[in-house]
RNA sequence: UCCCCAGUAGCUCAGUAGGCAGAGCAGGUGGCUGUUAACCACCGGGUCCGCGGUUCGAGUCCGUGCUGGGGAGCCA
């Protein structure tokens, strides 16, 4: 017999006379000739209790069934004759698959983010992090429908890059070479002699392959780990994360907000649609205002902010703000929080952001002092979206790299690309781990990665 | 990297003025009951984060290190 997931059991609407469910114990009640077993699969929040009479065999072993043990249950599926819950199996059979000693670490109450991250190999068992990771695995998927709906096409960009490009961050070097003796060539270590003859790191971004997609395949995307060796101790930071990088040809930067907006709208309704339980959990147990924000994400227009008119707001605004306004200054977090929790309460999107606080590739405007660069920010997260319209222009791009003091020779393909049928592109990249604690109302960036990497902790 | 806070039972925490180490939950035993984070009784359980100092006496005060958390910078 074939095994059922409970989600399918607790959708049914008429009884079954056999089914066959798999799951982990999350807490038994005794009674008197019989005993409540709570059992989840993991395909749901919810569990599904079991009613185990004393006249099976092995009644002993069953009563003596903790948390966290693994069993089978066969049975059938009846209306439940208590409250709090529709259905429920009544078992003909009961298998333990595996007794989970009294020290199994996760009890029946609440316990606290700090400690669970401690266990992250069994933090999933719980409600609230199956509940996440539920989701986290739902976003993905409704990433990949997004785009696809749109035309996109799914590009996987390189994991390990050559050194000196994309200028993102903090790099992590990868090397074959022997640490404790390296070889030597001009007093440091000669990475002629390494793997791929030249030294190689970690990606921090894909744009700069997306770019080159997008000229190829008009409408691009990345989705995949990106890797930064900043010593960022913050819940908003971590060492490995995955960005969604979208890159599109023929696109200006109007066209780029446009997209932008419309994927985080997009996927917070389908959020609203596909997860309801899950969120439920995070509504009632993490952020009591979730849903509302979820709603104003999800209906509002974004505000659209020239940088400029973001200045003046803030300059006029009363506030005492720790970090200076004035043109050139980059927005702290501090400002665009104000702007988008206090003044506008709803996402707000800035742009044309002054040519001195961003990197090269970003397309010079015509006033010679800004770039069209743009960022989305959202209530309680901040900076979710970094993007611009890509500088197209050979000449102009030279020229500011030079300006910058770059060396172009290794990114000789990036100019390539401006050589040989060169076109208005742009594209963002969207911070997946932000986006789901903006869904979730998570506070922790290591509490929407399974396995999360930040300085100092690479545990499991 | 900088600033602030915390570290006491498996977990969540209390510990008053520097004077005997505590509770709830979890675990064990027994009881009761179509139960719902079940309930009741009893029992076991401690390197009070490490090191050093002050003191007759330190979980408590001081110094220092480690770990965790929050905020900032960097960014997504």
């Amino acid at each position: 017999m074939e095994r059922t997931k409970i989600f399918k059991l607790l959708e049914c609407d008429s009884p079954l006379a056999q089914v066959l469910i798999k799951g982990w114990v999350r807490t038994r009640r005794d009674s008197k000739g019989f005993s409540f077993i709570e059992v989840n699969d993991g395909s749901s929040l919810k569990n599904i209790q079991v009613v185990v009479d004393e006249k099976l065999p092995h009644y002993t072993d069953i009563k003596k069934l903790t948390t966290g043990s693994a069993i089978a249950v066969s049975g059938s599926l009846v209306e439940s004759k208590g409250g709090g819950q529709r259905w429920e199996i009544q078992a003909g059979d009961l298998q333990i698959i595996h007794l989970a000693p009294e020290d199994f670490p996760l009890q029946k109450k609440r316990h606290s983010d700090e400690f669970l991250r401690t266990i992250s190999h069994l933090r999933p068992r719980t409600n609230k992090y199956g509940a996440a990771f539920r989701i986290r695995s739902e976003m993905a998927f409704g990433i990949h429908k997004f785009f696809r709906e749109r035309g996109f096409r799914y590009l996987h960009s390189p994991i390990l890059t050559g050194s000196d490009c994309e200028g993102a961050g903090e790099l992590f070097q990868v090397t074959t070479l022997d640490l404790s003796n390296p070889p030597q060539k001009e007093g440091r270590a000669d990475y002629e002699q390494d793997f791929f003859g030249k030294e190689a790191n970690l990606t921090v971004s894909g744009q700069l392959s997306a770019e080159m997609f997008a000229l190829a395949l008009g409408d691009v995307y990345t989705f995949g780990p990106t890797f930064r060796a900043e010593n960022s101790n913050t819940r908003r930071h971590a060492a490995e994360f995955w960005m969604v990088e979208p890159e599109m040809a023929f696109c200006d930067l109007d066209g780029n907000m446009d997209l932008g907006e419309a994927l985080i709208r997009e996927l917070t309704t389908y959020a609203m649609d596909v997860c309801t339980d899950d969120l439920e959990l995070f509504a009632r147990w993490v952020d009591k205002k979730l849903m509302a924000t979820l709603e104003n994400i999800a209906q509002s227009d974004y505000i659209r902010l020239p940088y400029r008119e973001a200045v003046d707001i803030l300059s006029q605004s009363g506030k005492n703000f720790e970090y200076p306004v004035g043109f050139g200054n980059d927005l702290q977090t501090e400002h665009e929080r104000f702007l988008t929790e206090e003044h506008f309460k709803k996402p707000v999107i800035v742009f044309d952001y002054p040519k001195s606080i961003k990197p090269f590739y970003m397309r010079v405007n015509g006033d010679e002092q800004t770039v069209a660069a743009m960022d989305v920010l959202v209530p309680r997260i901040g900076e979710i979206i970094g993007g611009s319209q890509r500088e197209e222009r050979l000449e102009v791009l030279e020229a500011r790299m030079d300006e910058m003091k770059m060396d172009k020779t290794p990114l000789w393909w990036y100019l390539d690309a401006r050589r040989y049928g060169s076109v208005p592109h742009s594209g963002f990249g969207l911070g997946f781990e932000r986006f789901l604690m903006m869904i979730t109302g998570i506070r922790n960036i290591r509490d929407v990665i399974p396995f999360p990497r930040t300085p100092q902790n690479i545990e499991f």
